[in-house]
This record gives C-alpha cells, sequence and structure tokens, in this order.
RNA sequence: GCCCAGGUAGCUCAGAUGGUAGAGCAGCGGAUUGAAAAUCCGCGUGUCGGUGGUUCGAUUCCGCCCCUGGGCA
C-alpha cells in the first residue's frame, strides 16, 4: 500500500520543524519524525526535539519513543512508519514526515530490500572481532565470502564492513544478491506526495546553529547528557554519539570548559550540517528545492499544491 | 621616546645560504540501502604587515614606516 504525504528534508537548525507543523496544521495533518537522533528517549534537548508547545497543537508521532539503550535503525523506522502511514489514513489525516536524515527519505520513497534479522550474538560477535583483530582483517575475510561487497567498500570503512560481514554470515548470500532483488514497494508515493528538501546556505545554518547550542545550556543540555552517560550504556550505540552528549557530559564532570564545550558541539554540529547537505544536494533528485525565509505565506502555498499535487 | 621580540592560510605556528611556502585545527568537495547526528574518501584555500633599495629574481638581505607584546624610562 502507498500512501501520498508531504515530505520535508532539510539540515538541522534549518527551521524545518515549524514549517512541518504549520503545513500540517493547514492540511489538517500529523507530524511524523523522519530524524535518526530525535527517537530516542533520554535526548530531548540535545537533538532539538519538539517541545510540549509543538506536540499540543498537533499529533507527533516517532519522536523520543525509542530507548536509547535500543539500537534502532532504518529498518525498525521503516516498520513503524507503515503503521503511521496506514493510522493516518484511516483517521483521515494527511502525514507531513519531516526530518534530517536522507536515508530514511530514501528508503522510504524508493524502498529497502528485505532482509531477515541478523541475529544480535553474531552482530556482537563481528563488533568485537572488529575491535580485537581490526576493521582491515575483517575486510580480508569478507573479500573471500562477497568479493563484490569487498570491492565496493573500503577496507577503513567500518560500519560497511561490519555489515556486509553480518550479512553474508547469517544468510549465507552477499548483500549486493539481497539488493539486486526486487524489494517491497516504497511505503510513499512519491508522484501523488508534495517532496520538499529546504536548501539553506552555510552562512544561514551557521547562526542559528550558533544559537542553538548555545540556548541548549540553559534548556538543561548539561544535565540530559550527564543523566545518558549515567544509564552506564555501551558507548557504541548511536544514542550515544548524539553531537552533543560527549562534551556537555565531560563538562558535567568537570573535564571540560564551558565555552570549549559549546565550540565542540557547534563544530560538530556544522560538520553534521555539511553532510547533510551534501546528500540533499547528491542524492536526492526531483524535489521541490525551497530558500528561506520558510514563513506563513509560504505554508499557505505549499498546502494549496499538496493538495492540487493529490 | 629608547631597547628587545614578533607580524606567513580563518586560528595557532613552522620554514627557506635569495628561485613566489607547509603542518595541526577550522574550512571546502564527495560517497552513502537495516549503527546514517554513523562510517569513509579527497582538497591548502596565501598581496609571507606596508613601502623603497640591492639583485636576473626579495616573503627571505638592507633602509624607512605601521601594528602587536614585553622591558627601560
Amino acid at each position: 500500500m502507498q500512501h501520498s504525504a508531504v515530505l520535508i528534508a532539510g539540515a538541522t537548525a534549518s527551521g524545518k520543524s515549524a514549517l512541518a507543523i504549520e503545513i500540517a496544521a493547514r492540511l489538517g495533518g500529523i507530524v511524523v519524525n523522519a530524524d535518526a537522533m530525535q527517537v530516542y528517549r533520554e535526548l530531548s534537548v540535545l537533538t532539538a526535539r519538539p517541545g510540549a508547545g509543538e506536540t499540543a497543537r498537533l499529533a507527533h508521532r516517532l519522536y523520543g519513543h525509542v530507548p536509547a539503550a535500543t539500537r534502532f535503525s532504518v529498518g525498525a523506522w521503516l516498520a513503524e512508519l507503515e503503521r503511521e502511514l496506514a493510522e493516518a489514513r484511516a483517521a483521515g489525516k494527511v502525514p507531513v514526515i519531516v526530518g534530517g536524515t536522507g536515508l530514511y527519505f530514501k528508503a522510504a520513497t524508493e524502498g529497502l530490500v528485505s532482509l531477515p534479522p541478523i541475529p544480535a550474538d553474531l552482530r556482537r560477535r563481528i563488533a568485537g572481532e572488529a575491535e580485537t583483530a581490526g576493521i582491515a582483517s575483517l575486510h580480508e575475510r569478507l573479500a573471500g565470502l562477497d568479493p563484490d561487497g569487498a570491492a565496493r567498500i573500503r577496507p577503513s570503512d567500518r560500519t560497511r564492513v561490519i555489515r556486509a560481514l553480518e550479512v553474508v554470515e547469517a544468510t549465507g548470500r552477499p548483500l549486493g544478491a539481497w539488493q539486486a532483488e526486487a524489494g517491497p514497494e516504497p511505503l510513499v508515493d512519491i508522484a501523488a506526495s508534495l517532496p520538499i528538501v529546504l536548501d539553506v546556505s552555510p552562512a544561514f545554518l551557521g547562526a542559528r546553529i550558533e544559537r542553538r547550542c548555545r540556548a541548549m545550556i540553559d534548556e538543561g543540555a548539561v544535565e540530559e547528557a550527564v543523566a545518558l552517560t549515567r544509564l552506564g550504556l555501551d558507548p557504541e550505540l548511536p544514542a550515544m554519539k548524539a553531537i552533543g552528549v560527549a562534551p556537555f557530559a565531560a563538562l558535567g564532570a568537570g573535564e571540560l570548559g564551558l565555552e570549549d564545550a559549546i565550540q565542540r558541539t557547534i563544530v560538530d554540529t556544522r560538520r553534521y550540517a555539511k553532510r547533510q547537505r551534501t546528500w540533499f544536494r547528491n542524492q536526492i533528485s526531483g524535489w521541490l528545492r525551497l530558500e528561506p525565509p520558510f514563513d506563513d505565506e509560504l505554508a499557505d502555498r505549499l498546502a494549496d499544491d499538496f493538495l492540487a499535487a493529490r
């Protein structure tokens, strides 16, 4: 079953969430999260997750509903998105999917290959081997089991080497073979949707990122980072790698100065925004590209555009 | 005012008996199919403070000037 939706992709601090709310309000819709970090329960200030004011105005789904101890994934998100889209349709509400994770949008609009789940103990074993034997030696093993994959993935690309090895060891087939199969149809029918990418300049983002990172302190970023680290979770879990967690936790522990912690967070955020811009510039085509200001007039126009497209 | 040290990339600095310069950080470009705020690849972006002089050639040597820091008055 394919769905129509409004899609809003944009870099961090671009103003995409506010625009999503305005459009959803005009369409009688709901906001659905497409951001890999805003799903974590213990992260709110650090991920700039929509607050009480926003969620009181209209429904926000897939925000803060996953414990930080969980290793979330595109596949898990896609399964939840399917449920949300079905519910929204049944309720007659337009889903406005907003986020900054390019891979999630790609999975929603182009589909994701169907793979059996990888046993958790196998994943742990391979990750452990990466630590002890080194990622290059895992790549050598991959070359024996999945030559095409090994040729495509650099020996230094830790995430992809581990993933490719997991798949071929768990299923007996290389990842590329799975991907070559026709997967399930995409959840979002892009032709019947309004896909928007916010085209924001580094200068525009830079100022907003700095302001946000400084404001976080008063909103409790340090306390949030400290509380998260006190859970004693595996530092390799995705939630532990959220921008700001390490520097603000270090600040809370007295190991880093205030200004150093803020600067570290600003720089990390800027770099993240740069990677997002690269993704949206090169991995997405045929989407409506919009420049600031993202104001009420724009929301009016986009809501009309969506109704016309559908 | 005098003496000393220093002005080289966005920042902190290195360097060449005279042949237009290079590190770290920052920055920029790219890849991206179940960890994606992850992971990985590539790229120096420069009136060497200004101005005269010596020289085939000056960022480098010399003069003068400007700026910064320290010292003496």
